[in-house]
DNA sequence: ATGTAAAGTGAGTAATCACTCACTAATTTT
DNA sequence: AAAATTAGTGAGTGATTACTCACTTTACAT
């Protein structure tokens, strides 16, 4: 655990040591690949939109895939450690009384995350179909780690009695579709007149009623 | 209402009068902006996998992404024509007498579809993000027409007194989320040991719950 | 059988692609 | 201040790209 913590840690705050020419390449790159795909981005574009030689990218990235990974695989590691890193842990094992309350804290520890991320997240969904490799990567963290950790989460509530005898793996897919429409739809579709505090109340007591023991 | 049969007639039944080389290099087509994604494919890959000169291709559609388009514009309308088809819509508002019966059969409706156009819906899915044309097309068939639909047979059930008095927008997110959850799951992680019959009742008694009035 | 239109071909084209390399500029180490 | 390391450059590379076009083959109406 102190390893990955170690790992974590360089990646997460990895991009400190950066030239600035070397960050202007990272903000062109994740600017392009979210807006018009990886595929269809070529370094030349990228070179021009930072500012930069087309030769400076190769002297830091291998590759073109290269560029892409070092952008979207730090992410997918943020995105999950506050889940799996061990201090933040004790939180949400013993914080929460109530299901409701867990969950809506999840959605806030999350939403600011997201929001300060949107693009990335963008290029991390839309490249996933199309490299292996990043599949993998997503299903080894959150598929493996995230996921055993809220089944585990689920089957606590469960043992309290504040949700249903259904099996936990439901339960799961069930809470974590609702949020994901409830993201998708504010910053995908971005409908006008949104109100944040009804919409994640509203949500939460929906789930809550659903999930009720009989 | 008559020409928009019409001209959705001719899409839907587009393929039948096309030559064996053309249904060889919409296949091939298919096959691999699904797994490369239209970007990373190439019109020599292309014509090769199909068994075909390159120059076929542009002989039956001007450009690569004319190809593109007569692939995925007539299944965004196979996909919601169930729902605007008037003769089909006597059918979806007076059948049901129940919210549940209602959306059990929008799924059993919709599942054979689904598996049997998996590898076009996910082009679809893959592209629209990079495509503004196919965007603003999926906006305006689903969002306006589908969406519209949708929350009249809502507001139809909460009149009956069979759903909470909460926005028919809310509870259309909630139940369509939930809806893909459950392909998503089973599409795209295909778990083993999936009971189909079993998920889908679980679903419906999760959501009819989470919907009853107090 | 013959004429005509449509389907199919494949070599060719300019443009663009990711990437290299010999070189200079800037920064850090000693 | 000298030496050494790292950052940055941009012209140049062969390969590949989407697409064209003069031409041949096939299908079908007469």
């Amino acid at each position: 655990m102190e390893k990955l913590d170690k790992r974590m840690e360089e990646l997460l705050q990895s991009e400190g040591d950066l030239t600035e020419k070397q960050r202007n390449i990272l903000a062109a790159a994740t600017e392009m690949f979210a807006q018009k795909g990886f595929a269809a981005t070529s370094t030349s574009e990228i070179a021009k939109r930072a500012g930069v030689a087309e030769g400076t990218i190769f002297r830091h990235y291998k590759t073109k895939k290269d560029l892409l990974l070092s952008i979207v695989s730090p992410m997918m590691l943020k995105m999950i450690s506050p889940f799996i890193l061990k201090d933040i842990n004790k939180v949400l094992d013993q914080k929460y009384e109530r299901f409701e309350d867990f969950v809506r804290a999840m959605i806030k520890n999350r939403q600011e995350f997201l929001e300060n991320n949107l693009q990335v997240i963008k290029v991390v969904i839309q490249e996933i179909p199309f490299h292996p490799e990043l599949r993998d990567e997503f299903i080894k963290h959150v598929g493996q780690k995230v996921y055993q950790r809220f089944l585990e989460t689920v089957q606590f509530y469960q043992a309290k009695g504040q949700i249903a005898d259904i099996p936990p793996a439901m339960v799961l897919r069930y809470v974590s579709s609702v949020i994901i429409g409830y993201f998708g739809t504010k910053y995908v579709l971005t409908p006008e007149g949104w109100d944040d505090e009804k919409e994640i109340d509203e949500m939460i007591a929906f789930l809550a009623k659903g999930l009720a023991p009989v």
